[in-house]
DNA sequence: GTGAAGTTGTCATGTAGCTGACAAATGGAT
DNA sequence: ATCCATTTGTCAGCTACATGACAACTTCAC
């Protein structure tokens, strides 16, 4: 059973708050809290489905670390987002690896139960159907800004993405970022120099803050007419 | 109510293959064929949801034209693949366009006798959420190769995923891709020239045909070894 | 409090791939 | 059979970005 801040901060996101109450329920009940230390997995690429996952604290890298050691990282989840969910549905091996960049705390909705529950409750599947396209439309957003945006609109929509949660948060409650230079040039496909060349703009410009591993975001209009428009005026 | 020959074409799409049979039978029933004129819109983006489509015959870009008319192409949907069943899961707008390429023919599954279905059967959300994740596991696949493999191996991988139709199709039937040089260096992010001079090099070493619009694959163990390292050798 | 490991800021240098440009080939329209 | 729009092949020049390198700073473990 989870603490009642938990509960509280489940809430907040827009996927659990959106579940019905027993299902709401049941996740409270049954799902474990994991502790996960540093630079250790939750699991990794082709492991067999064990559950679907939530952050509760920290963060944890969903991306890929092929066999020359090129880390690819496709998202970073943090609280309070899921993941996990895709070998639920297609029953396949996952498909990368979620690795905890810090000491984090997962929730996990164990495999045996969720499948009892989704045999009894059908219906319930529209919720994952749910997860899923969500997931989606945020990726299709990204390889369309790839093709089309400058590296500075990429960099401040992805700064915003990360504050909303990719779509999980209902609203931005905390305008920093914890993250290092070099993770969130990983997720954009460009250099860690030039990320810190984009930051230090962003920053004389007076639309964030710098500091050790984390960014904490002063302007978020201005924010936002960097996404949009790549120019920054008053 | 479809003809028989495209209800064959339909049973080797693996997703429609896994439908249970009311289900199969309902779209058989219920579908309507649709001709699409090139560079005609199937819907475009914000558009409402009006159902969920498959392709017959032809080819679809599912991608987005900008404001400065850049155009992004993030998949090419070709006969049978699915496309449009997000805005059935969230009930948000459409998030892209679904423009013909050429003359097609599309299979619309409406609206409103889908949405009727689903509040009968529940349980088939199931399938559109297997659709999603399916979508899912190529898009990580992608945005993994994005960031570690060169162009010759995203090349090579997206030509093998064309003839795979992301999953869509059960086995490769048919070596010959249908496609410019400028529709794939879209989807690749990279310029017309650059995807020329790979193909040039692929042909060189015997890997495919080029002909006008279109490639031929000669030799797909080939071209399945320079997806996985860059480099094809006797 | 000290040392080690990780992170940030900033060079200088190299190059992969983009842009623009144009001729030749192709196919569809009439 | 001819014309036009589109696609392909190829080149030269440029530049945005990667790489490598290193000093300064921050954090954390001991």
């Amino acid at each position: 059973m989870l603490e009642h801040a938990y509960i509280q901060h489940l809430q907040q996101n827009s996927w659990f708050s959106r579940l019905d109450k027993p299902f709401q329920e049941f996740i409270i009940e049954h799902s474990k809290k994991q502790s996960v230390e540093k630079n250790t997995a939750v699991f990794n690429a082709q492991d067999k489905f064990d559950g679907v996952y939530g952050v509760l604290e920290g963060s944890i890298s969903l991306g890929y670390i092929d066999v020359n050691g090129n880390e690819a990282i496709a998202a970073i989840a943090e609280p309070i987002m899921w993941f996990g969910e895709i070998s639920l549905i297609d029953k396949q091996p996952r498909s990368h690896d979620a690795i905890a960049l810090k000491r984090s705390v997962v929730l996990q909705i164990p495999a045996a139960p969720l499948k009892q529950l989704l045999d009894q409750h059908p219906y319930y599947w529209y919720y994952f159907a749910l997860l899923t396209s969500q997931k989606l439309r945020y990726v299709f957003l990204e390889q369309i800004a790839i093709q089309t945006q400058s590296i500075t609109q990429r960099l401040a929509q992805r700064l915003l993405f990360i504050l909303e949660g990719y779509g999980n948060r209902s609203s931005i409650q905390d305008l920093n970022i914890h993250i290092s230079q070099d993770q969130l040039a990983n997720m954009l496909t460009v250099s860690r120099q030039t990320v810190n060349q984009e930051l230090n703009v962003f920053e004389k410009q007076g639309v964030i803050q710098l500091g050790f591993k984390k960014i904490e975001v002063l302007n978020l209009e201005g924010l936002r007419m960097l996404a949009s428009s790549g120019f920054f005026t008053e």
